[in-house]
DNA sequence: CCATTACCATACGCTGGAGTATGGTAAACG
DNA sequence: CGTTTACCATACTCCAGCGTATGGTAATGG
């Protein structure tokens, strides 16, 4: 639900009735709308976690690894719903520690594929910065309509385009 | 309200309250809250198109007016703000189309400059597409308080980098 | 001077979601 | 075999925001 319809759609009588059963026996499982919310937060983020260090983790070559970070993009499709929507909900007090822990983590993992590069560490950082805003705002363009379809072939020029432009060698 | 709390924040009676008025006095001037957020919509929308022709459009240098694109980041800051949540709130029938025109008419400025630097018409709107997915994705992190703050110099330094990381010549 | 117009308040009804109180049922268990 | 436990439904209350009905007042104009 939240990666369909955002933070906010994950309410308590829609989300039972989806399921077809009522507030009553929700009430049972879950204290509280907002205990459902950070079970299902803590759920995505571990998740996640697990998802950069398996799939990024194994490749050994840093350039091989930036480059699957981008082609990732288009596959784990609910993944990247999900997250583009917990982006949207940034400012919700239950949203916002998830957001920076996960950003965190990832822009570290650049930095350090891009010191692997030769970069010096400052400007690792900061192209892991830069990487991970094209990243965000790819999200964004996407929420937007704004981005070719991710099956198209201007879709893998454009990525190509992007790899070319913020990979070194 | 809006840059302050995102597009559902602007409510009738918070805004009747925060005004020191009532809802009575509220719907005689406007005829449901859709039709003040569409107000407010277009005020913004034409306000920020304005912006775009004074502010770049007298700049005759493309790599200046790209550079300035970039410096202006810091500026304006009620405007980025109020972009910043309407981005948050795509997938709003309203607001929506909106988003799609904005960006719409700044990323065909940014082809554009491009253009005149030399690059043909398929990198440029590439380069365009991935440069204004940097600034949307700095927006973002701003909103997730993973920038530095706009006045120090480790944003000047990053700033610096994303230019001569984007900006050709 | 009376009536219309512009502007604002009071007081209502409606809706949807959160949370609670309470009772029912079926399976497991002492 | 009765009772506890797990699970679910019904039926409420509470709250906040949207919209409406209606009446008041101050200024304006015929």
């Amino acid at each position: 639900m939240i990666a369909e319809q955002g933070v906010q759609a994950l309410a308590v009588e829609p989300l039972a009735r989806r399921m077809g059963i009522t507030k009553g026996s929700f009430y049972w499982h879950f204290s509280s709308r907002e205990a459902l919310l950070q079970r299902a937060l803590n759920r995505w983020e571990e998740h996640d976690s697990r998802n950069l260090n398996n799939a990024l983790g194994e490749i050994s070559n840093p350039r091989d690894r930036l480059v699957s970070f981008f082609r990732r993009v288009g596959k784990e499709k609910l993944t990247h719903e999900v997250y583009s929507e917990l982006c949207a909900a940034a400012g919700h007090a239950q949203v916002e520690p998830v957001l920076e822990r996960v950003a965190q983590r990832r822009m570290t993992h650049l930095s350090a594929a891009f010191e692997e590069l030769g970069l010096d560490p400052v400007a690792a950082r900061y192209q892991a910065r830069l990487t991970y805003s094209v990243y965000l705002g790819f999200l964004q363009l996407q929420r937007q309509n704004q981005t070719p379809s991710l099956s198209s072939e201007e879709f893998d020029a454009y990525i190509e385009h992007v790899i070319n432009t913020l990979i070194p060698g």
